[in-house]
DNA sequence: CTCACGATTGGA
DNA sequence: CCAATCGTGAGC
C-alpha cells in the first residue's frame, strides 16, 4: 500500500508542492505544481459517492492512484485522484496548479496572465488536456513518446499551507477539507 | 422515463 | 447577477 491508499483528507494537504507531469505523445511534457486541493470521503453528503456506486463514480472505489475525471456544468472537467483502500470511495480534487509552460492552446488573452491558467479545477484539465477519456487512469510514468500523468515530488513537504471549507457545494459545505499554499498566485479563490 | 441540477467560468 | 451546455441520477 502506497502513500495514496490513505484517507482523503491526509492526502489533500500532503499533495500541494507535488508536481503533476502531463507528458504527451508528440513530446511536450507540461509540469504543473498543485498549490490547492479539496477532499472528498465516504460519509461525506457532498462526495459523488455518498449515496451508492453509479457509473459515474465506479473509479472512486477502485484503487487508489487512479485518475477520476468527470464533467460538469456541460463544459469543464474536474480532475480527482482516487485514495483509500480499493472499495472505500474517496478522492482528491486538484482545484489549482501552477504551469512550468503556457501550453499554445491556451488563447493570447490569458496568456497575459500565466500564473491563472490552471486556477481552477475545470482550467487546469484545459491547460493539461485532460477530458473524461482519462477516467479511470493510472498514474503511470512514460516514456519521452508516450501519453501518460503522474507524480513527482515528495508528500508532505509543503510549509505554508492554509486550511477552509471546499468551494463550489451546498451539501457539506461546513467541512474544513480544502487546503491551498498560502499567497500562492494561482490558489483559484481567497 | 423525465428533468432539475452541478466539486465552473467568463461576461454583463 | 446570469448564461452556457450536457451527462447524470434521483424520483416519479
Amino acid at each position: 500500500m502506497d502513500w495514496l491508499s490513505q484517507p482523503a483528507p491526509v492526502v489533500a494537504p500532503a499533495l500541494l508542492g507535488m508536481v503533476l507531469v502531463r507528458q504527451f505523445a508528440d513530446g511536450l511534457q507540461l509540469r504543473a505544481q498543485i498549490v490547492e486541493t479539496e477532499a472528498y470521503a465516504p460519509g461525506d453528503p457532498a462526495c459523488h459517492a455518498y449515496r451508492r456506486q453509479t457509473k459515474r463514480n465506479r473509479v472512486m472505489f477502485g484503487p487508489a492512484g487512479h485518475l477520476y475525471v468527470y464533467l460538469i456544468y456541460g463544459m469543464y472537467h474536474c480532475l480527482n485522484i482516487v485514495t483509500e483502500a480499493e472499495g472505500i470511495p474517496a478522492a482528491v480534487l486538484i482545484r489549482a496548479v501552477s504551469l512550468n509552460l503556457i501550453p499554445e492552446w491556451i488563447p493570447p488573452q490569458k496568456r497575459c496572465q500565466p500564473e491563472r491558467v490552471g486556477a481552477g479545477p475545470g482550467l487546469l484539465c484545459q491547460a493539461l488536456r485532460i477530458d473524461c477519456s482519462h477516467n479511470g487512469w493510472p498514474l503511470r510514468q512514460v516514456g519521452e513518446n508516450q501519453e501518460g500523468i503522474w507524480l513527482e515530488g515528495s508528500p508532505g513537504c509543503q510549509t505554508s499551507i492554509v486550511q477552509t471549507t471546499r468551494i463550489g457545494i451546498r451539501q457539506g459545505a461546513d467541512i474544513p477539507w480544502r487546503w491551498y499554499i498560502g499567497g500562492h498566485p494561482s490558489v483559484s479563490r481567497y
